[in-house]
DNA sequence: CCGAAAGTAGCACAGATGTACTACCATAAG
DNA sequence: CTTATGGTAGTACATCTGTGCTACTTTCGG
């Protein structure tokens, strides 16, 4: 049962990917993932819990991802690697991030939408707040201490780096040293001030 | 002729906000445009052009927009209004980017779309890299003058920071101050090391 | 005035889409 | 063996889609 889930999701992604979210149909994903349209019905009477299901597999499986990276002890380094889970740097990441554009873009058709995709950007957010605490080792001053803002900006700062860098390789994939020289960059701001 | 142009772009971009890409058809557009179908085909003999020309003269109203800010002479101030056109922080932008990111996501369906995305890219990629020279007043040490990457680098940062912070608004319309913010930051940071 | 050109509208068609409904088949509990 | 349960599949139908085609109206140069 579960497994069948997972293939229709599977086959929803590759649609997006491929043909776009328009594409994405209960006759065309049935048929790339090899199954009749009854069956596929079987498992989602509708076709919005189908797309509802596959976003928020999408999304787990990235967090699942990030999640179980070992740390190496190089600070720096690691939060480098952890933003480049969120960067399109092979056919994977880079099928995810399509995968998320268009959840975003069909969320006014689909409002159910909406709390997934809000979900994974608090996530997402989270996850680069304590970065910036990790790479700055706590040092925050007694003022931003009290306002409880130092890194919930910087960690903000962080996000909308990744978010922006990971939209633009999209258009522009040889861009690839590029964003990483950025995020590198960045990092090491952040350490150092 | 060019009036029923923007008319019926207006009421595909109407459409995209309120019902998502999905629900532009000729039909819906038709509606919403006041007008009848064989009329709209009339212009635009198929969606794919109607859906282009849309795309293109959004992009040049937000062109025309920033072009037209005059400076003031702050160079720190002018560059945080700059990079704030691109921000959803009134009805008018939040419809822009919404319009935008639904482009991106209907690129798989129309190939014709990559082009007017990619100039729109490299577009705002070059006002942000001549934003970074600016603020900086030229002031490029000789080894980033000889790889010719300095401002180019810090144009890129500049504009992934845009864009991201503009999809997280989109998100967290509430973020506005704190965005601002990061964008103030990221401009003093620029011109003072 | 008038005829050509351009704009507007409507109808028709083939195909796609979401969904309801029924029928078949497996496996396992009684 | 029987029966119930859950997965699979196929058909049917009303609606929507893009587009081709024809007819009417307006505008305007001669």
């Amino acid at each position: 049962m579960q497994a069948r889930k997972e293939q229709l999701a599977a086959a929803v992604w590759n649609t997006i990917v491929e043909k776009g979210i328009g594409a994405v149909s209960v006759r065309t994903v049935a048929e790339t993932a090899g199954v009749a349209v009854g069956s596929l019905r079987h498992v989602f009477p509708t076709r919005a819990e189908l797309i509802e299901f596959s976003a928020r597999l999408m999304i787990d499986k990235v967090s699942d991802r990030v999640a179980g990276l070992e740390p190496t002890g190089d600070e720096r380094a690691d939060a480098v690697e952890t933003l480049s889970q969120f960067l399109p740097l092979d056919a994977q990441r880079r099928a995810e991030l399509e995968v998320n554009l268009a959840l975003i873009a069909e969320t006014p058709a689909l409002p159910e939408l909406r709390g997934i995709r809000d979900d994974a950007t608090r996530a997402l957010r989270a996850a680069c707040v304590r970065l910036a605490e990790r790479v700055r080792g706590n040092t925050v001053s007694f003022e931003e201490a009290l306002a409880g803002r130092g890194d919930q900006r910087r960690g903000a700062t962080l996000h909308a780096l990744a978010d922006g860098l990971a939209l633009h390789l999209l258009v522009d994939p040889a861009a690839e040293e590029e964003a990483l020289a950025i995020v590198r960059a960045q990092i090491d701001t952040l350490a150092e001030t």
